[in-house]
RNA sequence: GGUGGGGUACCCAAGCGGCCAACGGGAGCAGACUGUAAAUCUGCCGGCUCAUGCCUUCGAAGGUUCGAAUCCUUCCCCCACCA
């Protein structure tokens, strides 16, 4: 239990299933719920360490498929690993590759052992096993690793599911042992992955089979928002956040938009991470109080106002929406990091929010009020 | 003044007797992105129409032809070189 102690989670305060907590880890303890902006390649697309801390981002993702391909995970530890490399010295996790099971479908082949990829950018082929990725991910030396898991798509069958989900607990044992066998400069988390796709019982499954294999310091609730819809997404949470210990942080992956972000605080979720707010700021389409809207259209050419004239992001407090579009139709790379920007800002803010409802127990209402809000024009989507 | 080349839809640009409302690209308009193969992808893009279809269009006018953006005549512009 002793090399749990640097991952110490801390629930100060409950409201229903939402919960206030406080994750520490070896570079810094993130207040909870929060959202962790996704910087795959190491580094959040568009935007500079110093705008996310001055946002008030506390934690990052990076991935340890990509970067075992480019500049690989041997450089990264050479460098002095992830923080170093990167210049972000709070806390980091990075996912396996088990999404790349799943996204690069194409040039991958799954087995019981690992899974064979063909590398997007040059075509060489490279296996992943669970044993090596946790190789990969010591070398990248992040705060929080996650286990090597198979992703299937979200209207899979109970059948696949089962098979996935049962897979992924084959190799979270696997991984569990390759993690403890191996030697680090500094201490890191090892989280599990919940699968079993949008089939109650199989969730329920995999979270017992998990906790049967010990007691981890949180908990990844995975293969959700690959398709599946919403209502199922949010019936899974239910499912899983029930059965898993209150005193982890639970860590809902690659989710998501502003609304899925309160209905999973809502359902007793921690930690959230997706590339939404950098994606699609890039491709123009911004997250507001009121709704998605997307810069490039027509409408705003003559706007003045603000992106959202609550935010007090430096986009928000600088730029009109005139001056937004016109960066984008001119392709001005202001543009991009400007909306990115915003968007993760909007995120970590949303989350700040929700962590003070939590705290001075008007969780309900405020989130009620903030979804009828973000919802209540779909026009202006 | 001479010789040669050219004028195609918002722009550039293919087409050179029927398969042409006319290839491509750009611009424009709209949509999609959820553990990032993504500053990407998709749709629309002469007018009317749900659609079959109809109408107007390839510098201008006239002509040949069953049929013309494509051939002929004249005219108007533009470009290059020569004088």
């Amino acid at each position: 239990m002793s090399e749990l102690d640097p991952f110490q989670f801390v629930v100060e305060h409950p409201a229903g299933a939402a919960r206030a907590a406080t994750f520490s880890t070896p570079h810094g303890t993130v207040e909870t719920p929060a959202f962790m902006a996704v910087g795959t390649l190491a580094t959040v697309k568009a935007l500079d360490p110093e705008d996310l801390r001055a946002m008030g981002a506390q934690m990052i993702l990076a991935n340890a498929y990509h970067l075992h391909l480019r500049p690989g995970d041997d450089t990264v530890r050479a460098l002095g690993g992830l923080h170093r490399f990167m210049g972000w010295d709070g806390p980091i996790l990075t996912d396996s590759g088990g999404f790349q099971v799943f996204s690069l479908a194409a040039l991958r082949t799954v087995d019981e052992d690992g899974a064979d990829f063909q590398s997007h950018l040059d075509g060489s082929r490279h296996r992943f096993t669970p044993e090596r990725v946790m190789e990969i991910e010591r070398n990248l030396g992040a705060d929080v690793v996650m286990q090597f898991d198979h992703v299937i798509p979200g209207q899979s069958d109970a059948a696949a599911a089962r098979d996935a989900s049962e897979r992924s607990l084959r190799w979270l044992a696997r991984c569990r042992t390759a993690f403890h066998a191996l030697q680090r400069e500094r201490p890191q988390a090892l989280f599990p992955i919940v699968q079993g796709g949008i089939h109650a019982g199989l969730r329920r499954e995999a979270v017992t089979a998990i906790r049967d294999l010990g007691d981890w310091p949180g908990y990844g609730i995975g293969g959700l928002s690959v398709g599946e819809t919403k209502p199922h997404m949010y019936a899974m949470l239910d499912v899983v956040n029930e059965a898993l210990p209150a005193d982890r942080p639970r860590y809902l992956m690659g989710v998501g938009f502003p609304e899925d972000l309160v209905e999973g605080v809502r359902r007793g979720v921690d930690l959230f991470d997706c590339v939404a707010p950098t994606r699609m700021g890039r491709n123009g389409a911004v997250f507001t109080s009121d709704g998605r809207l997307n810069i490039k259209r027509a409408e705003f050419r003559l706007d003045q106002r603000p992106l959202d004239d609550t935010c007090e992001c430096s986009a928000c407090r600088r730029f009109s929406r005139a001056y937004l579009r016109h960066l984008f139709t001119a392709d001005e790379m202001l543009g991009l990091r400007l909306l990115s920007l915003h968007n993760v800002h909007f995120l970590v803010t949303l989350m700040r929010h929700a962590r003070a409802a939590v705290r001075n127990g008007t969780f309900d209402g405020w989130s009620r009020q903030w979804l009828a809000r973000y919802h209540s024009r779909p026009g202006i989507t």
